[in-house]
DNA sequence: AACGTTATCGCAAACGATTGCAGAGACTCA
DNA sequence: TGAGTCTCTGCAATCGTTTGCGATAACGTT
């Protein structure tokens, strides 16, 4: 394919008989050209469909006003909500977004932070992979670039991030049910110390010392991957037992709407029997019968509110890095898996 | 934010008292230089963390080495996946994507290929928006840059299309209901004439003309927005009809999923009294009670395949504009909301 | 008339990497 | 010893844009 190549400035100033230098001046509305010169350039300029060569703007201002956005997985619902925030925000701001995936791998991760920087992104987005050991290097690559941590953060790495409340929403959703009446509530979480699945289970702790409801240890019951089928899995443990919960907390969807299969197939009542709250506000919770309470979390507004940081960063001269946490509020969604009949 | 220059061939040639272009050559192996000068020149970039400055590189080649890809909306699960294959296919050829979502906006839609073409990728993917009535444009733009449609394609636009086989996955889908002895197959469709929609009702008119199966106009619906809600509420209707459908094909799982969520309202026995297929395997399909029997449309393959034919338009030097339409094939999924019993 | 002001504009360098061409040694061979 | 050959390296231009600074001309001021 032959690339045609795009008009130039020296082509414009050839075409008039001026100066490159005026004819870029005249383009960005310098005061030292006379508004009849102005006139000129600009009316060729659109004559001709000139476009400025970003790359070599770039390669000048030393800018690409590109930020670069790394997720461990892209078809996640909420993944590519966020990312939607990104791109609008973005582009409301004249930046250009590259995403890549680092499949929750570490190493891949750090790889595309490297080739990031070395295109010369402005600055960079992250969601972290479930497992950090290395921090070491990210810290290195923060020295020469912004960052901003989002959903999947880390404490270790001094920056910027954009959360949501993960400990309230757990505790509005656990106070949720007690309002109705629930008294021995079970949760479905992570095993591995993955901080949000720690986030929610604190919320859960908190729900219950705050209401005085008593602690449970055999209800408590953690899996390494939050996925429908361990819902599922564990959902028949909790009905295996003698004292069933009346609840179940689970903070993933998919693991609610495992649950919520569980419970279907050996006929339990939901939510008279056991009630069922999730968490993510997936499209599924609302196919599943009964349709399911679950935790909004507003990926849109998380990617919008880490792109300003971001931008900001990058925009702010001399700024010290920001170690701000910004904690996005979400709203618990009422549905029949909860609803007091 | 203070972005700290990298290594430059410069420093490296300071350091070692050479000139730049012997470094530039030593790195790339350029066999004018001797492997002395090279070992010494790469021990001190590996030392001094030398990375290439890739807009630098872009600017003086006019390769950016960049993919664009454009898609109505990033957050389709189906889209997503796509975009998966299209990351990792391009990541494996070393190439990188910027991402952009037209969300069916037209104007959009063509501001975004000015700005990528603007920007210098070195190709563009799309996925086009549901109405396009200024196809002249996009042609312009296809003169300066390869580009390969994906999806939602158009015959107006002569370049590779990558599509699924629509009319074949519709056609399977249908034989499959003919083959569980159903006679009368309502299908929920699009009324605008998007171009999925039209092949998908072609192959569910070939099916029925190659078993001679009657056509009734009457139980051949279609909505401008083919939802859940729209799904429910057209199914609403077919219940409401003298002669009822013993079986529906929708067009999309969603309006599936809407056509299942009535009949169970009503308790229509699924699927003995009226069976129903979707198209799109989406992640709702194994939620839904009973699961639905859908086309499984394999998007990382369509993004896989899409970057290679358009890697391969950019690489090939001067190779005619290829027009060729890849159909890639689709699986039938059988599950409990077409089950013969 | 000589000087200062102001409005316009052009020159040239810079950003970092690549590459054709020329030049400097070292070596061979007659 | 001189010419020719070969190996290795440097010079300089190039890509398109931006920008500090200097240049020019026109005009006003004394």
């Amino acid at each position: 394919m032959n690339k045609k190549r795009n008009t130039t400035l020296k082509e414009l100033a050839l075409e008039l008989g001026v100066s490159i230098s005026t004819v870029s001046r005249a383009l960005s509305d310098h005061p030292d050209i006379s508004s009849a010169t102005k006139e000129n350039v600009k009316e060729l300029a659109k004559r001709l469909n000139y476009a400025p060569n970003l790359f070599a703007r770039g390669f000048r201002s030393q800018e690409s006003h590109i930020l670069g956005v790394i997720v461990p997985n892209i078809s996640h619902l909420f993944t590519s909500t966020v990312l939607e925030g990104v791109l609008d925000e973005a582009e409301l701001r004249g930046y250009r977004v590259i995403i890549s995936e680092s499949k929750n791998n570490e190493n891949k991760q750090l790889e595309m932070l490297q080739t990031m920087t070395q295109f010369g992104v402005d600055g960079v987005l992250m969601s972290l992979t479930k497992k950090i050991s290395d921090v070491a290097q990210i810290l290195q690559i923060l020295k020469r670039v912004p960052l901003v941590l989002f959903d999947k953060v880390s404490d270790k790495i001094p920056c910027t991030q954009i959360v949501i409340d993960e400990e309230e929403a757990a505790f509005n959703a656990v106070e949720h049910l007690i309002g109705l009446g629930k008294k021995r509530i079970a949760i479905l979480k992570e095993t591995e110390n993955s901080f949000n699945s720690e986030k929610r289970y604190a919320g859960y702790l908190r729900a219950l010392k705050e209401n005085e409801l008593p602690i449970d240890e055999k209800i408590i019951l953690g899996t390494e991957d939050i996925s429908l089928v361990n819902g599922r899995r564990l959902t028949n443990v909790l009905l295996s037992m003698k004292e069933r919960p009346d609840a179940i907390f689970a903070i993933t969807d998919s693991a609610a709407i495992g649950a919520i299969k569980a419970l279907n197939k050996y006929k339990v009542g939901i939510p008279n029997e056991i009630a069922v709250v999730g968490f993510s506000n997936s499209m599924n919770s609302t196919i599943i019968q009964p349709a399911l309470t679950t935790v909004d979390q507003p990926g849109d507004t998380i990617g919008r509110t880490a792109v300003k940081y971001l931008i900001q960063e990058i925009e702010s001269p001399k700024a010290a890095i920001g170690t701000m946490t910004v904690e996005i509020k979400t709203n618990l969604i009422v549905r029949d898996s909860t609803f007091k009949i």
